[in-house]
DNA sequence: TCGCTCGTTGATTTGAGAATCAGCGAACGG
DNA sequence: CCGTTCGCTGATTCTCAAATCAACGAGCGA
């Protein structure tokens, strides 16, 4: 249940704050159901609004999840080129490319959830238009390695649309094992993991060197009550037991 | 319409041959439209069988999701465990791995793509128990990065468990190019992109060596009219325009 | 204050498709 | 050759959630 604006506005502010609840109510949502597992009904009840006027805002759910991604990744584009602007170094550029989803996960793990479950693998005919989006900023990306081919930054002989992949490849893995609860969700384990995807798609996995500061963080036994689906025998019986 | 058998086999066989008939179907239409996009008369037709006898041979649309799931991972774990017992040093492991996930994509895109869009990251409450599966992969992975480290083949400061995620996240990524259509499918594209991954993961991009012999395999142009999800603009109209 | 506008409501309709089931007929044993 | 079994069929039923819509009332101008 998001707050509940009760103070008054002005007509449009207020139309608009209702737009952004209901959007936030469907990241939270998705991120716990996923987009076919919940039910506008579930968006609804969660932003504190009658069933009937997400339609009102949204064409439709495909809409919705369309907008969700729609803003999520924008905002992470932008912060991805802003990143871009500040580094000229190739290496430099690959740190700060990494460190800018890092941190958007540190952010906003639910938004980041989304992003990665719901649309960035969309299943096959999926709703949203993620292909184009994805594309571009795998081709942005594989500019940058280009650029840095040219420049004798990087190996010669690589493929550099693959090599665009295969860090975005390792930057969402990375924050795979934190979306589904293989590593705990710290500051500092986010950090140096964030410093190894960016090592080891620099240097590789046997060259990889610590960081110069090398913190050397507590291992510290984690906690954390094991993960839900460590257990696994689930199962959704497709039509059986939705609600949370 | 897959194989119809004729000639007369004993009723065990029969029946087995039509359950792997059914399996079969539902991998080639999960990679057409997507698990949840397709409906299980489509799977019957596929499979030139009757609607019923689906369920006939599987509880649910469930447990027939499950059951691709199943032979496909099983697959492909049983053949990664066959190829670490052949190699012993570390760099060959990593290797092999690598190659193993290409080779099984090269013999059969379809069940990969099924096993990466769909089940790989099921939308959260997720039908099969993947994340059991998933987990363990990462730990094999895991245990080979600990040995490594312990035999100073592998930078000791990386942690080992991130160290397999991302392996398989560049593995994974590697492949979706070409299941994306970013990446022709093609034999020797197919093998270079493979020493790229491998190679990358190892040195990373920077210190990335090309390989020795440089063998340029066999091209052997595959004729493959284009595969169908290239065009890729669809979107799921929720409730409209399911039919092929 | 009146009454119009339009944001808001939630019960109702609609439709897709999962799952069921009564029965048919091929295969097989006697 | 007959009877029984059970693999197989596909029309029918049932479920559930998306999308609609008629009506309500808060806000605003006259």
């Amino acid at each position: 249940m998001a707050t509940r604006r009760v103070t008054k506005l002005p007509r449009n502010e207020r139309e608009a704050e209702r737009r952004k609840t209901i959007l936030r109510a469907a990241v939270e949502v998705f991120s716990r159901k996923g987009f076919q597992g919940c039910r506008i009904a579930d968006v609804a009840r969660e932003a504190g609004v009658a069933y009937g006027l997400v339609y009102h805002y949204f064409k439709d759910k495909d809409e919705l999840l369309g907008s969700v991604f729609e803003s999520g990744w924008q905002g992470f584009l932008s912060r991805v080129q802003a990143a871009l602007s500040h580094e000229a170094g190739f290496e430099a550029r690959i740190r700060s490319v990494v460190h800018v989803a890092f941190e958007a996960y540190r952010r906003d793990p639910r938004g980041v959830k989304v992003l990665i479950l719901e649309v960035g693998r969309s299943p096959s005919g999926g709703a949203v238009n993620r292909g184009g989006a994805f594309t571009s900023v795998i081709e942005l990306a594989t500019s940058i390695f280009a650029e840095a081919q040219a420049r004798g930054e990087m190996a010669a002989h690589l493929d550099p649309k693959l090599a665009a992949a295969l860090l975005f490849g390792s930057i969402e893995m990375g924050l795979t094992t934190f979306v589904m609860g293989l590593m705990e969700r710290r500051d500092d384990v986010l950090q140096r993991a964030s410093e190894q995807v960016a090592e080891t798609f620099l240097r590789g996995v046997v060259h990889a060197r610590p960081v110069e500061g090398a913190p050397v963080v507590t291992p510290e036994a984690i906690p954390s009550e094991a993960a839900p689906w460590t257990s696994a025998k689930s199962g959704t019986k497709s039509r059986a037991a939705r609600r949370d």
